[in-house]
DNA sequence: CAAATTGTTTAGCT
DNA sequence: CAGCTAAACAATTT
């Protein structure tokens, strides 16, 4: 699940804020029998992570890693939650995630300045940042959750192909002026990914990302595992700057979605 | 149906 | 100690 999920995520924990927890069950090793009879105080995230602060105060960090999910009064029937929580108006359940109990620090030590989603994001920071990683490839840095916290392979792959770069492009290739350039690309996909994703439209954008065909040139993309992280990447060799450093940087608009019928998106997370 | 996946941490090397 | 790799974790879709 990468950021703008756990921003819709924390949006549909809202009616649950202030409301005091009844029951608790789960497949956690952590002590989740803590949290009974405590009010759910507050919610925050953090690039891939959100935090649920209890009355004690108890705060619990989950993340929903690759295979993470969850359920709002209406669980699913094919595996046991990892923390399920029943309060007065409605039931939560988490599946396949790390949660961690007592991440009151974290709360406190996270750089909200890097995150993605957060109003605090701030560009000149980032791009502070950015300096220190000149080697690396853009396919890395992207993920790099220290530096664009939130940021996971769709995005990766998408903000490539918007701004028409090849994924082992270094950062040390692009001309320092336009790495803020490169920033607010990753951040505006992001906050892209959050409005499509709640109008369930978010595959429909994909232009690179799990596709076969390059929609500018319609070449066959290249599916393959590069970079230090050895993630996916899917990009076209032919549209995304075989030839590093001759054009100048652009961050082009997303592709208007093709008006044929690919099956709208019903994950859960 | 084998393969891939919206990811990260940690143990164990060199 | 830095930096790398493999392993572990876990569930659903195509």
């Amino acid at each position: 699940m990468e950021g703008p999920s756990l921003v819709i995520l924390k949006e549909e924990l809202q009616k649950f804020k202030g409301k005091k927890v009844l029951k608790v069950s789960g497949n956690t090793k952590q002590p989740k029998e803590t949290l009974l009879s405590r009010k759910l105080l507050r919610i925050d995230t953090w690039a891939k992570v959100i935090f649920l602060t209890f009355s004690g105060p108890i705060v619990t960090k989950t993340h929903f890693l690759l295979f993470g999910s969850y359920r709002i009064d209406d669980p699913k029937e094919t595996n046991n939650p990892r923390l399920e929580l029943e309060f007065p108006n409605g039931k939560v359940y988490f599946y396949s995630c790390s949660i961690l109990f007592g991440a009151d620090d974290y709360l406190e030590k996270v750089d909200r300045k890097v995150d993605v989603m957060a109003p605090e994001w701030d560009q000149k920071h980032v791009v502070k940042l950015m300096a220190t990683k000149q080697d690396s490839y853009l396919c890395d840095l992207f993920l790099d959750q220290n530096i664009f916290a939130g940021a996971g392979n769709i995005v990766k792959n998408e903000v490539l192909f918007n701004i028409r770069r090849h994924p082992l492009t270094r950062l040390s290739d692009i001309e320092k002026k336009d790495w803020s350039k490169l920033a607010k690309a990753v951040k505006d996909y992001c906050w892209n990914f959050y409005k499509w994703k709640k109008e369930y439209q978010l595959r429909k954008h994909w232009q690179v990302h799990r596709k076969v065909t390059c929609p500018l040139c319609e070449r066959k993309l290249i599916k393959k595992k590069i970079g230090k992280l050895q993630r996916m990447s899917y990009h076209c060799k032919h549209c995304q700057n075989p030839k590093l450093k001759l054009e100048k940087l652009k961050v082009y608009p997303v592709l208007p979605i093709e008006k044929n019928g690919i099956k709208e998106e019903r994950f859960d997370h």
